[in-house]
DNA sequence: TTAAAAAAGGGGAAAAACACCCCTTAAATA
DNA sequence: TATTTAAGGGGTGTTTTTCCCCTTTTTTAA
């Protein structure tokens, strides 16, 4: 028999019935189900005998995503692993994933051994990292906190509008402000993000997920 | 012994074993290897017992991306087929792919079970479509042809560049073009686009592969 | 609790972007 | 051969953006 139990949370089908296929054939795991999203993890979870020793979850998917997924699942099941399966190599959107309580971060280009070794690890230690991830976790720690640039909701309502192909005038009236402040909100983010201009903010938000295209 | 050989060209590793455990698993089929750019398929299928019956290929990778590894995959080896695998949805890019000689393009959200029946036709009568992409291709036909926009290689060197932070009379120095030449660029985009400024060109080149953040 | 910082508002002026006219020349194509 | 299309450029505006400067109020921190 075999020990450990995994589910499995991707919104490609292919790919997750494929990474399905792998992970069953390694000698100590079991796929025991793959879901769609979060919303679906969630459903499946309140049956006791669906409850996984590790989660492998994507980050990105629609319904809902990976880090808030995670967060939940840390929440109401704490005994249960989770580790994040992305493509995605952004600093934030990992340790954003970490913070939600994730156990393990692996990049889809890792090798299969990568991913039976960190199942491995999980179940005996609780966590693994490749090296890449602890790099990035250290570069983080290491950046004199000060790193991570905090945009307040209004300057993000700001960005979303300025991705929006509207003019300042036209940003002024949806937000309820003068164009003067207005004004005031885009040169304090070209300073902030390092931008010369509006298209370095789009880019930016594109980057940072706070505008989806 | 099984009756057919499949190669995998997938940037992502984990994926491309992923998928190769799938196929592994399929009754007639087997991957003979995997591989991970168009580069190295290439030198690969230099050698005659490494030439598969078909090939999964991922549309969007580096060094040698799918259109044009598939292109030459399809003159150099006639007899051998290729069938697209993809998270695109884009049209454009399911269009170029056929063109370029792909026998089958799947979405990777199909069930495996699609696969599999996908790898069968194809061997049994040369091709395979999901419904989804037959009806782009049957609405792309429709779309009385003027459909697709067709960009010349100016102006995508121009909206590379106006992605770029940069002003157009920036643009225009590094392009040798006076600064109205560039505004004439522009503003032939813009009508073309349906976008009405510089942000809008940005989304469609980020939206349409043109600018790759 | 007071000083400092941040948020919210704005003025003026220069630079850039945008819009809409126009033109020539060479190449492709009908 | 005539006509269209691609490629390059000009002129003249208006609007928008950008970059300085400033005040007042509200938070935050010492």
């Amino acid at each position: 028999m075999k020990a450990h139990t995994i589910a499995i949370v991707e919104d490609h089908i292919l790919l997750s019935q494929a990474i399905a296929s792998l992970v069953d054939s390694f000698k100590d795991f079991n796929v025991l189900y793959t879901c769609k999203n979060g919303k679906e993890l969630l459903t499946k979870l309140k049956t006791p005998s669906n409850i996984p020793d590790i989660i492998l979850m994507d980050v990105n998917m629609p319904i809902l995503n990976g880090i808030e997924t995670t967060e939940i699942v840390k929440n109401e099941y704490p005994e249960v692993k989770v580790i994040a399966l992305s493509v995605e190599e952004n600093d934030t959107t990992i340790i954003k994933m970490l913070k939600a309580g994730a156990k393990g971060y692996l990049l889809k280009d890792v090798e299969k051994d990568i991913l039976e070794l960190a199942l491995l690890e999980t179940v005996k230690h609780g966590y693994y990292h490749t090296k890449d991830v602890s790099n990035i976790l250290i570069n983080s720690l290491n950046s004199d906190d000060s790193g991570k640039i905090q945009l307040k909701d209004r300057e993000i309502e700001f960005i979303i509008h300025t991705c929006s192909e509207m003019t300042y005038k036209e940003i002024a009236e949806k937000m309820f402000l003068s164009p003067k402040t207005i004004d005031g909100y885009r040169d304090n983010l070209f300073q902030k993000l390092h931008v010369k201009n509006r298209i370095g903010l789009v880019l930016y938000a594109i980057k940072n997920g706070i505008y989806k295209i």
